[in-house]
DNA sequence: ATGTGACTTTAAGTCCGTG
DNA sequence: TCACGGACTTAAAGTCACA
């Protein structure tokens, strides 16, 4: 698993904030209304997520979107 | 102009290091390999831009991407 | 040098399912 | 509970002419 772009190490972010929190990727993503094949592509870094889906995603997890981009560049 | 959307603030974000940098739109296109109304779109926070594209830009800015969304929630 | 509406092509995002 | 696929529908990507 190449983790060097964008869209894994995104979805590795998401990853290990949900797991931080406890919940399934269904509870995911009834909390972001989005579908739950939707997180699990984006968490295995094959989805080119855009903005408003990334703001939705920060606010069910509780962060700011810029914490979803805290990987070492 | 709601400027509390992701859209606004991440297109505000752009605009305000694309300045900082002292160059035009189609400079930054050019910069970005995206076509120089679509930057124009971005800023102007009308275009839902997805991960790809926001690698490209920060790249092209020399920030990483988190700096691009680097406002309060 | 930038904003904008219109447009076509491509991919985002949904929903059905399986092991 | 999740990875993954097939078949969709909707929206993003990408381009253009003109203000």
């Amino acid at each position: 698993m190449a983790a060097n772009n964008i869209k894994s190490m995104f979805g590795n972010t998401v990853r290990t904030i949900r797991l931080s929190m406890g919940i399934s990727q269904e509870e995911l993503a009834f909390l972001c209304g989005l579908h739950r094949t939707y997180i699990s592509d984006i968490e295995r870094g094959t989805r080119n997520v855009s903005l408003e889906n990334i703001a939705k995603i920060a606010r069910a997890l509780g962060v700011s979107p810029k914490d979803l981009f805290d990987f070492p560049n």
